[in-house]
DNA sequence: CAAATTCTGTACTGCATAATCCAGAAAGAG
DNA sequence: CTCTTTCTGGATTATGCAGTACAGAATTTG
């Protein structure tokens, strides 16, 4: 019953170790494809450890979501605001992101995966768990919001052909991410997705 | 072991029925998140009927994609052939295909889904079964083929900005789909998803 | 009618796996 | 040292679901 600083044994795991563990296998293999015992392993940590600290398999999951969605949000919004770029190469960075974690991925044999994508694609998920579509919604949102401004600023810096509506753009633009992570998991290559990143902003600059 | 025409009470439902209805569950649902009940249901088949004709459930999900590429693979390429249009009008034909699915679909209260796309995204199925790996890998190859003609088409015929390579653009214009039935999955609507068709094309027009 | 085959409906089996429980060792705080 | 909590490791339970089995009705051919 004594929260927080315990009068002890403390917890020899990071609890944000296990959520990116878990979130690296849930990203890769999808929710129900998971096991718990792949996440135990994956984490290091024994299955009483586990379900001490989560509920459950479906805590767990909106947990690494959570985490998933707030850690890879805070790297897109960094690069989306880097006061140095203008707004296409901004908008190019954003790429750059995802095309290097599928590099990364890809040299260990495997695409980096999506648990938005994967998440999106089981809808029963969010059927049945309401913080499940919340957090994959507001994570849409702030995406869109963010790449709509960086359009509105790479039209004005001239870097971006103007006239082209901004949330459509920005629209686009999460279309081709999640259709990169799908390709990826279909063995394109990073020079094949590459110029596919290149050819799809190519389009949109002044 | 009279087969073909037997001598006795003969088959009440259509298999090809039963393929396009368990198509239908599983392009939304994925693979396991659809019960074999749900299967039965949709297909209006008792499950000793469902298991004389189909081995299994991965079996019956074989067939069932093998029918779903077969058959949308056969419209896309019947509106990426058409003699009456030329290349960009055949690319806009192929979008429009899926635009008026995920109407279709969202008149229904879901989105279309797509087997290719879920399956791609749980790759333990292709991992577990060599058919289904198999089937993507030549589904993917046969619209990316597809598409690349058309591009080249539609550069010879002005109605195509030349300079882009043609594959590349084939597969920029796989990842738009592919980011459509994302998209359409996050609850967007028709019109947003047609603008996104309509920006990603202005950019590929002469 | 007889034989063959599929249908319906329900009940059952088997297995994977999510989740619980427990006994003891380990490690901090007072 | 004592108390508390977390660890390890394994055993156990519970459940959902793929797949099987079966009995009887239906439907075709010969």
């Amino acid at each position: 019953m004594t929260y927080g600083d315990s009068m002890a044994r403390p917890r020899t795991f990071d609890e944000t170790a296990v959520l990116d563990a878990a979130a690296r296998e849930f990203r890769v293999h999808g929710f129900a494809e998971t096991s718990t015992e792949q996440l135990c392993e994956a984490a290091g940590v024994r299955r009483s450890s586990l379900y001490n600290t989560f509920a459950s398999k479906d805590e767990l999951f909106v947990r690494a979501l959570e985490h998933y969605v707030a850690t890879t949000g805070s790297a897109h919004e960094a690069v989306l605001t880097d006061e140095d770029l203008h707004g296409a190469a901004r908008l190019q960075g954003l790429m750059d992101l995802i095309l290097d974690e599928e590099r990364e991925a890809a040299a260990h044999g495997h695409a980096a995966g999506c648990m938005v994508v994967s998440a999106r694609m089981a809808p029963d998920l969010s059927a049945k768990n309401e913080k499940v579509k919340n957090l994959l919604d507001r994570a849409l949102e702030r995406q869109l919001s963010l790449i709509e401004q960086t359009i509105r600023l790479g039209q004005l810096d001239g870097s971006l052909k103007p006239g082209n509506a901004a949330p459509d753009t920005a629209r686009t633009m999460v279309a081709l991410i999640s259709g990169l992570r799908v390709l990826a998991q279909a063995g394109s290559t990073h020079e094949e997705l590459r110029r596919v990143v290149t050819l799809a902003l190519d389009g949109l600059r002044a």
